[in-house]
DNA sequence: CGTATATATTCGAACATCCGAATATACGAA
DNA sequence: TTCGTATATTCGGATGTTCGAATATATACG
């Protein structure tokens, strides 16, 4: 009983690193629109090459993308609806603000 | 546009930073019981005094969590909703195997 | 006051992460 | 095969994270 969450906290931290930088939580929501290669992502998003390479074999690695090649191509997508879906819940909760309240709650000691 | 939606990306990545370690995941689960001091943290938890520590502040900061000082005992507790309910729906997702059709739908290359 | 208990802080080492630079591989076209 | 484009890998340094050990602070009790 106590195994099996643990096992799922590993899990859990482990997708939460996966996602703790801005430029994969970028990649996971440009893919949200769809299927994109390589040089489209590289477009929209402001990182070097080799470095957009790492950040993808991360999250594919990790189960939150699949790829595809196609021809010179590679083609990535969400893998991982549940990951997609927390990264959209996150940030747009964060987006709102979603600390006031917490100014208060914070602490009251 | 960009700079909010940036903005969020950044924030969000920070609060997954922060889940991203499984004693971490775990404080966050106790407390969703309710509140609870350091020792009683300890008592469940197996991490040594100065890390359990170093951990509650580390969720202190973030706003995750808020605490209380009575007597010479601190009780923590639960002051982001938002990411006790990440912290639940990814742990129990994971949890469960959300993994299955994944190893199908990661790469049909 | 001094002592005991509860919690926090500091320091350093081990280890991981991120990036840039250089290089390597894969594929298509000629 | 050679060339050009698309993507991946490797290496190094800078930076950050986690932990254990030691120490510090805070509060309650005699």
């Amino acid at each position: 009983m106590t195994v099996e969450k643990d096992e799922a906290f590993d899990k859990a931290a482990d997708l939460f690193a996966v996602m703790s930088t801005p430029i994969r939580l970028r990649i996971i929501s440009e893919l949200c629109q769809g299927e994109k290669n390589v040089g489209q992502l590289l477009e929209n998003i402001g990182v070097a090459q080799p470095n957009m390479s790492q950040h993808l074999n991360i999250l594919f690695r990790s189960g939150v993308l699949g790829k595809r090649r196609q021809g010179a191509q590679v083609f990535y997508r969400i893998a991982d609806d549940t990951a997609a879906r927390v990264c959209r819940t996150v940030c747009t909760q964060v987006a709102i603000g979603a600390d006031m309240n917490d100014q208060l709650n914070k602490e009251f000691v």
